[in-house]
DNA sequence: TTGCTTAGATACGCGGTTGTAGCTTACCTT
DNA sequence: AAGGTAAGCTACAACCGCGTATCTAAGCAA
């Protein structure tokens, strides 16, 4: 009889997942530099003290989260299109940064008072275990394969379109269309590996 | 006799100029979320009812800090040195991005609850009267001479080096050397306007 | 010198976050 | 069915930024 609705009490796994969800929306909203046990606790609908019991600050939940985050997903790259593959490991790359994750890690690496830990934690367990950027994958694999020489895959080059994505969020404030992502792979990317149109 | 040190009692133009450098300088550390009255009166060593006087928000004195900032430096071609001229250009942002008002244009810009309204006032303020970014002016210029055709100039060629510039500063946390100014040169803008070394 | 303007100092109540404590009660195990 | 664990709830003092008010005294001009 206490009119709170049915809603059940929830329990070890269900709740951090349900808090890891939490700061990370969190974080993504306000920054690394706004999180508060109070504003975390308030998303996830959990008190403070349930917190506390667990974590001694909001960047501990934080990095918890991230170390529980699923990896980014890799590019796996096609037989033989090099440019779609290109367009379509940047399409990956936007889509990832609008998930919670994408948000939480570009609130993360953009915070001004950025701690080297969190920054660590993230690229180990973020990105643990990836090979490479998203394009820098498909880069590779086609060099290997022999359609362009491979010295020309300098770390500039595997940056040139994950570089351009970001600095087109940034001044546009929205996501790249299909449009631009083409754009990014045949007038950026695509000649600076000798395969350029003109 | 108050032992308060000598210091003299600052008025009118001197004090807003230390109060500009102040708001710059806090926002650049603790992000725009985190600015606070507070926090800027301690900067500037002003109580708060002085900045209350003339503003009614941290923003506000952002913007008008802003406002009163002295433009980006625009590169200045010379006569035929494209690629002396594109690494200058990106040293010159490079070196801005490491001001004052540099890092705090980077806090705001990032800023994950950034207000339309400041990011206006900072394109149309800061960036007032510049043709555009650093490498465009460079780029347009030589290809108004016919160095190479102009229809490749497109938005995102323009882009490609700051956007290599801001992704290596995030990546690396520091600032890039001459030698890898120059590799984005070669390696990726120079590709992408036909005049690469292949 | 007189007097206006305004920077500087202090104080106040308000509201939000902090970290802790205690109690109740739902959930799970035995 | 009984008991232990832990989630949920409430409360607390402490601190900090807010916005305002009031007083003082420094800087400047007539």
């Amino acid at each position: 009889m206490d009119g709170q609705g049915g809603r059940t009490r929830r329990r070890g796994e269900e709740l951090i997942k349900a808090i890891h969800a939490a700061v990370l929306e969190e974080v993504a909203e306000v920054g690394v530099g706004r999180l508060t046990m109070e504003g975390i606790g308030r998303r996830a609908a959990t008190p403070r003290t349930t917190l506390y019991r667990r974590w001694s600050d909001p960047v501990e939940v934080l990095l918890d989260a991230l170390y529980h985050a699923h990896p980014v997903e890799e590019p796996t790259p096609g037989a033989d299109d090099l440019r779609g593959d290109l367009i379509r490991s940047l399409r990956l790359m936007v889509d990832w940064m609008l998930s919670p994750a994408g948000r939480a890690v570009a609130a993360i690496l953009t915070d001004p008072q950025r701690r080297p830990e969190v920054s660590k934690a993230l690229y180990e367990k973020v990105f643990a275990g990836r090979g490479g950027t998203f394009t820098r994958t498909v880069l590779r694999h086609y060099a290997e394969h022999g359609h362009f020489p491979a010295r020309l895959l300098t770390p500039v080059v595997a940056d040139i379109g994950e570089a351009l994505v970001i600095k087109r969020m940034f001044d546009t404030g929205r996501l790249p269309a299909d449009d631009d992502l083409a754009d990014i792979v045949d007038q950026a990317i695509l000649p600076a590996i000798g395969l350029g149109p003109g």
